[in-house]
DNA sequence: TAATTAAACGAACGTTCGTTTGATTAATAG
DNA sequence: CTATTAATCAAACGAACGTTCGTTTAATTA
């Protein structure tokens, strides 16, 4: 046999990023290894370097377009006149709505960055970098406008970044609460601990 | 060449564990191969598996030893007798400074369970989970006392957990404030978010 | 000093890895 | 209907992997 019946490139693509972005989250990309990715596809080894130049070029491409997308999404949804606690309030719930939906994206761009080549984890470090820059940005308007206190802006970015992110790490869907109370309690806590 | 002059036995274990505490936290478990890890040592890779039974075994030592480590070096610090707010604020200092002290230990114990066997992983899950349970406690014991606002224990606790570890992955020794100010500003948030 | 043990070497084992290549079949275009 | 392109297979490549083993030398004990 050689080319299948009903075979489409771009779907096989798809699948082949799909199939990459399960199994890194549940075994990491050094353990997952090439012939695991084109059994999970069904497909042959050799098959998967039609669509994928190597296995680096790989995660760098799941990286970049997770890092790319969650931009996007943030800057999509962003209400630049409104004030400083609705704007962190909504950062906080787009942040954990996000990564809760996108579970392997985040883990992936979390765990495996030192599997990444140099010159890409620059890339994907500075993309990172730009996206905490909001969150950094709406604190300082606050600050600014005097509706937060005088907070360490930097070492506050980075915590909420970290208890936010920190979520899709415990969170089960049946877990006892909904995405919505989850949102809720940390809007407190953030808003709380950084308000004063 | 064979045994080489001066070579000790325990000395050549402990620069193993180190060497490989070294390398997994650089370039991940999966990534380290034991060539890599007997160069590092300066001996020959079947060298290695005088002191370790597999690469696996390794891993897990190495993580049990840590988790073991968090606790009981938690469980010497604690004072028991003291009101909630003291020992939330020596939970947070402890747990940065600890964090911050053994960056490798850390960056392992939380990056690479997935590397770990189904059953050593459960192991280290319940050790971690028993942690926790330390700051639980405090907060449930301020809830209790009335010092602390009705807050989502649970939710609270992995908030305030993920934020804390999360310094020792932005922390730098030449950065602009002292591990002593980076405590004293997470404490105020900690408080802050959860006291209300 | 002779016998024993500790520590490491050096070479090899079978396996699996990421990757390449050429043949083969399905879909598409002229 | 034929020629071309797209998609896949089957097989193989060399390199590197974790691991084993018999040998050799240093240290220790008797």
């Amino acid at each position: 046999m050689a080319r299948t019946k009903g075979s489409v490139g771009a779907d096989t693509k798809t699948a082949i990023y799909a199939a990459a972005k399960k199994l890194i989250e549940a075994k990491g990309f050094e353990a997952m290894t090439l012939r695991q990715l084109a059994a999970e596809v069904g497909v042959q080894p050799g098959s998967v370097y039609r669509y994928v130049e190597s296995k680096d070029e790989l995660l760098q491409a799941l990286m970049n377009q997770h890092m790319i997308s969650l931009i996007e999404n943030w800057e999509k949804l962003e209400g630049k006149g409104d004030d400083p606690v609705s704007r962190l309030k909504a950062f906080v719930a787009f942040h954990i709505r996000y990564h809760i939906e996108r579970r392997a994206d985040v883990v992936i761009a979390n765990l495996e960055l030192r599997s990444l080549g140099e010159d890409y984890r620059a890339d994907v470090v500075t993309k990172r970098s730009q996206y905490e820059a909001n969150l950094r940005s709406i604190l300082a308007d606050g600050v600014q406008a005097g509706a937060f206190p005088a907070v360490d802006l930097e070492v506050a970015a980075f915590a909420i970044i970290a208890m936010l992110t920190g979520v899709c790490f415990w969170y089960r869907p049946d877990g006892r609460l909904s995405i919505d109370e989850i949102i809720e309690v940390h809007q407190k806590m953030v808003l709380r601990g950084v308000v004063g």
